[in-house]
DNA sequence: TCTGGGGTCCTAGGACCC
DNA sequence: TCTGGGGTCCTAGGACCC
């Protein structure tokens, strides 16, 4: 076989639109054109008269997982406190989250995708990207034409969900792409594109500049991605660090290597809970006992289902002003049952600076506690509570 | 109007060993 | 006297993402 060269790489990112709220409409149909949000785990009933639970009824400390479209034109967007959305529009329509739904139908459009194209990355239940190099051969037009058929069967597969897909050379330009013509989009970008289309966004737009990131770089008077590749590598390195620096620089560019990832076990597994109100560390002992042992008990049931044993188990808890401690044990032997993960997780709680000094000092008192399992390895058949090895079969 | 729950990756110091 | 360099593990915190 001649060797013609490298292949342009095409990497397409697949972004579900509005997913959890879109998943909400598939199952009924009267919300359409509607503002609906999703968020929270405990639904809260409609008043009498409505069909829907609203907004303005919302009591709690949780946030939006999702906004549709109509919705977003009333300022409601992800990760805003619900609260807060609830006094910008309480008119609007509030749906618990449902996660047995949104996985089925993420299943669901991930696999109408895997019946035309197989090389896929999962980046969690609404977004995939996609590496379609070898079936187009490097081919934009043809890449184009497959993504019109995989938003069909996308739609197809969901009952009518729409996503929106970036096509370009690598996952950070798809990924910033698939974001421009949302929602129902199809946003192709070459090479030689990159600086027209990418570098008059703002920095935020590139998936691994974060907020913090982001304000240093306008410290430095630099808004847009093309500002970021005026800016000398030694400067970005200078006050981002050599690896960050380094990334910087290449991403204003249009610079990644990235394969996708494919598959593979976890590297952990945690359970949090955020309380309805604060609790204090010695008067509502029992009650924090409790939800420590749900936690573990969680954990326990997520590691059996995996089949996977952890080294270390970390905790974290999180005081009224917000802060957080995270304090990580291992044991010396890996651990999977819920009495190993709860006696792992009171030698984290040891270590943990609470303060009862004063009443209401700040760490007197919790507002959030997590379980997290980690240095994760697969369970061998010994490991398993119901299974003897083979050879004391006899045994039994 | 106070800020969910599930993850990944990176940095950096100290312990400990050779 | 006062002091090497490398490797790995453990721990804590933080940025970022969906």
């Amino acid at each position: 076989m001649q060797y013609t060269g490298r292949l342009m790489r095409i990497i397409a990112h697949l972004d579900m639109d509005a997913f959890y709220a879109s998943a909400e409409l598939v199952r009924d149909p009267r919300l359409k054109g509607r503002p609906v949000a999703v968020g929270g785990r405990r639904g809260i009933q409609p008043l009498p008269g409505q069909d829907f639970p609203l907004l303005g009824q919302y009591q709690g400390r949780g946030v939006l997982t999702t906004a549709n479209y109509e919705a977003r034109k009333l300022g409601l967007h992800s990760a805003m406190p619900t609260m807060r959305a609830a006094k910008l529009a309480p008119q609007a329509i509030l749906l618990p989250a449902d996660f047995e739904w949104y996985s089925t139908l993420s299943r669901r459009f991930k696999e109408a995708v895997l019946q035309l194209t197989p090389v896929m990355e999962n980046r969690g239940v609404d977004e995939i990207y996609l590496d379609l190099t070898e079936q187009t051969q490097g081919d934009f037009e043809k890449a184009r034409q497959l993504a019109a058929q995989l938003k069909q069967a996308v739609k197809d597969a969901t009952g009518g969900m729409t996503c929106s897909i970036g096509l370009s050379e690598n996952k950070l330009t798809s990924k910033i792409c698939s974001d421009l013509q949302k929602p129902d989009g199809l946003t192709l970008v070459r090479p030689h594109e990159f600086e027209t289309v990418v570098w008059p966004l703002p920095v935020g737009k590139v998936n691994g500049i974060g907020p913090k990131a982001q304000a240093k770089l306008i410290e430095l008077n630099i808004r847009t991605v093309g500002e970021l590749a005026l800016a000398p590598l030694p400067q970005l390195q200078a006050h981002f660090g050599n690896s960050y620096g380094l990334w910087l620089y290449e991403c204003a560019r249009g610079i990644d290597r990235r394969e996708l990832s494919l598959g593979g076990d976890p590297k952990s597994i945690s359970r949090e809970t955020t309380f309805e109100n604060d609790l204090h560390i010695r008067r509502d002992r029992e009650a924090l006992t409790a939800i420590l042992t749900r936690l573990t008990d969680k954990l326990a049931s997520d590691l059996e289902r995996k089949k996977l044993k952890a080294r270390t188990i970390g905790l974290k808890v999180r005081f009224p002003d917000f802060t957080s401690v995270t304090r990580d044990h291992t044991p010396g032997h890996t651990v999977s049952s819920a009495t190993e993960i709860l006696q792992a997780a009171r030698e984290c709680l040891k270590k943990v600076p609470f303060d009862t000094s004063a009443s209401n000092h700040p760490r007197s008192r919790i507002r959030l506690l997590g379980v997290k399992a980690s240095h994760l390895s697969h369970m061998e058949l010994a490991d398993q509570p119901d299974q003897l090895p083979l050879w004391e079969e006899d045994a039994r």
